[in-house]
DNA sequence: AACGATACGGAACCAGGTTCCGTTTACCAG
DNA sequence: CTGGTAAACGGAACCTGGTTCCGTATCGTT
């Protein structure tokens, strides 16, 4: 598994192939911050100065536009996780500090969080995505501060799925506060004074 | 404010359309069963043995009908909580228990905690429903619970909105556990022991 | 310069919700 | 019992938004 065969690898693609890719991928990026992820391809591919139908050559379902517009975000959340557990005090702190950069995350892309829960099978890649890269994050937290006795055992899926959760419908609604929220049910993890 | 003319208001309607929308209101909720709350709106006409038009004129817009069909579930979720809160031991056990009846309810009608949050404007009567019935019952648990010194105070609305979306993609994903996860957040509650 | 592989554009298609309107039916009056 | 009329009905048509298809244009190589 070579490390950086990101930027060229076996087959040579044509140079308007990247270039619209990377069109697309900017075009993205802006209609997810106007209209969240789920701006209409069309409103995308109009964007990019494209047709849909290159939007779906490169990026099969729509899933996977959304990962490829967040990936960087997604790797930069995860790893975070070791580098709080180093800096903070205690365990608890790094996974209470952790939870709120995830929500933060969340919350700023306007219907991520509603999107990771769309049944069609469409969205199964994003899903996926962000398990695999975030649920080693969790559960490194989890584990650390389990074993410093200081939360009880809670599985890692569960927890990351219940803040996500938390963050849907954000910032529709100017009441709705799911920081607060998550924190409280990082707090209610806390072992032992029953 | 009359008690009860819900039975036989001014305009006495015609016997087909009050049957009709008794079949409307039956078939809906099999369907709701079978699919969720997102059964396609031809199904449920076919169901009832209508046309689809049928359906717009009864319940003008999509959530009316699930408002409809959740109704009384929803009020007797409601009136619950004072009797929970008579015959429980503390308004902590009380609130607890509120919050695993309210779970219950949301992870057995599919989709319903999703549907919730729809930022289409034709669900705003729904949400609109929940909150008028609901949120007087969180807020006589919560109330009783800080008076009782057991829990840090909260804004009502945002617990039940949190528990709500706790409870979205339950039945879908096995492993998702809305129910401890609620708990944890009303355990996260509980005052002072830092 | 020409040719084959690759990529492109956007019309067409497939849901699913909602609207519209010509037709049917229930009810009441005579 | 029989019109007449307002109420209610049915379902085709419409709209929006994702996805597919395929004839055309373009790239890069020979």
């Amino acid at each position: 598994m070579p490390a950086r065969d990101t930027e060229t690898p076996a087959p040579r693609k044509r140079a308007d192939a990247e270039r619209n890719k990377q069109a697309l991928l900017e075009a993205a990026a802006a209609a997810f911050v106007d209209f969240g992820v789920n701006a209409p391809v069309r409103d995308i591919a109009v964007r990019a100065g494209v047709g849909v139908g290159t939007i779906y050559r490169h990026f099969p379902a729509r899933a996977d536009l959304i990962v490829a517009v967040y990936r960087h975000q997604v790797q930069s959340c995860a790893q975070a996780a070791p580098a709080l557990l180093a800096s903070s005090p205690t365990p608890h702190d790094a996974l209470t500090a952790w939870i709120d950069l995830f929500v933060d995350f969340l919350i700023t892309k306007h219907g991520l969080a509603e999107a990771m829960h769309s049944d069609a099978a469409a969205f199964e890649p994003l899903h996926a995505y962000f398990l695999d890269h975030l649920l080693p994050a969790v559960t490194l937290l989890l584990d650390a501060a389990v074993d410093a006795g200081q939360i009880n055992p809670i599985d890692p899926l569960n927890l990351l799925q219940g803040v996500g959760n938390l963050c849907i419908g954000a910032s529709a609604n100017s009441r709705y506060n799911p920081r607060h929220l998550a924190a409280v049910l990082v707090r209610g993890l806390r072992a032992i004074p029953d």
